[in-house]
DNA sequence: TTTATTAATTGTCACTATTACAATTAATAA
DNA sequence: TTATTAATTGTAATAGTGACAATTAATAAA
């Protein structure tokens, strides 16, 4: 007599049978840069329970979409952006973590251009950009989500360059000096900076420049689509 | 009137009720590390549909559990080791992934050292050991998982020093650089390998002597749990 | 006992990257 | 014309990397 005796068929479709259910969320936690301020997107809950609370913005996978595509189609719906960068960040799964029924959240944390946000959205929504340093409490365990996603952005930029998802078409130097430094919450050399920047290939300099903070004034740059999309296929992976 | 409206309670349950619910499952991409090759344990699936095929091993997330407790029990079960080196690698969740019914998967890739697995288990499950360039066809979307998983552990370990959680608590460099060249896909020089690895401070060089590759004979070497944990803590965040 | 052998380990040196800080530049406004 | 100031470039000491040569410590053959 065999010690392991193989299920049969009906056995193998009464365990999934018998498997628990859940609903499946995504949430996403949205970066931008503003005014020299690293901000993300929240929106204040409409619904009870926790009516009024700020949360992060979120929406159940339907029955036809992964869950990329459903954090895909959450960020059109609260930002009017398409091919936002969006990356996995973590499963949140405690079994008491929403208190109406077992929700299992897939997080995304999304890089968007601050500027291009179709601020109509923002009344719509009752959205806001808060300053990373200003976040409120939020529903359920979304602090938590945002401590995990500044941490996952602070080190995936350390070796990807996708801090310009952040900026505008136009950039200088210096700002994106102070977006590097508000991500890794430190400061650098002026110089060593911008020299190491530019090493890089991954910019070219424009004839025009920012005269807004100084008198001199600072070079714009655009990126180097060509070695930005190479320097991105040696990187990738994740 | 205004034009937004907020949902009443009723609208707030209702949308919960009225969402799909799925299955969630997690699936374990073990890496191990034995005979100057890296391997991935694989199981032999005892049901139906595609029985008999290859495939990771997994399970479905109980109610009572996380998706990171459920792939612990499954380890455990299925190598007979607890607190293995265990990371989230991605969620599938094709709608279609799994012919019987919908099933999302969190995939999880696990490193253990391959002399600590309980062997006996190999015959209740009908599991193997497979050098990572000889994994046969897998079911569903497990390949892929597989090959994620890879490029996973090499950017992870390019790093963190992971590695030796694949390695015997006793370990010699020339071992440690040939998993390192496995997991790389490459060839180092011996000599700046050894110097690199060792002016970490990570590891401390014991008094025996490994004599079965070489008259010279190479030593052992030991972690430094200490710097260990420190390393990791400067470099954690994932 | 001596010598040949071989993987493991250490030495060397040219080359590149990093860092701190000093000097210069290009505009503006007094 | 000159003072001012952020932006940019220069410089030099230091540290890290990589290729390759030399040495070492054991074993086994002569």
């Amino acid at each position: 007599m065999p010690i392991f005796v193989f299920p049969t068929i009906c056995d193998y479709m009464k365990e999934y049978v018998n498997q628990p259910h859940y609903l499946v969320a995504v949430d996403c936690i949205v970066f931008g840069f503003d005014d020299g301020q690293l901000k993300i997107l929240l929106v204040k809950r409409g619904l009870e329970p926790e009516i009024n609370k700020w949360s992060l913005m979120g929406g159940f996978v339907g029955a036809e979409e992964t869950p990329d595509e459903a954090a895909n189609r959450v960020l059109k719906k609260l930002t009017g952006l398409e091919g936002v960068y969006l990356e996995l960040l973590n499963i949140y799964g405690e079994p008491d973590r929403d208190p109406i029924e077992r929700t299992l959240s897939v997080g995304y944390f999304a890089l968007i251009d601050i500027h291009k946000y179709e601020t109509q959205l923002i009344d719509n929504y009752h959205a806001e950009w808060f300053p990373i340093n200003e976040i409120p409490k939020l529903i359920f365990d979304h602090n938590r989500m945002v401590a995990e996603a500044r941490k996952k952005l602070k080190f995936k930029a350390s070796l990807h360059p996708i801090l310009f998802e952040m900026l505008p078409k136009k950039f200088t130097i210096p700002q994106l000096q102070t977006l590097f430094e508000q991500v890794n919450d430190t400061k650098m050399d002026t110089g060593n900076f911008s020299r190491k920047v530019t090493s890089t290939g991954l910019l070219i300099r424009l004839e025009e420049k920012d005269k807004s903070n100084s008198k001199k004034g600072a070079y714009y740059f655009k990126l180097n689509k060509k070695s930005y999309a190479e320097s991105f296929n040696d990187l990738l992976s994740l």
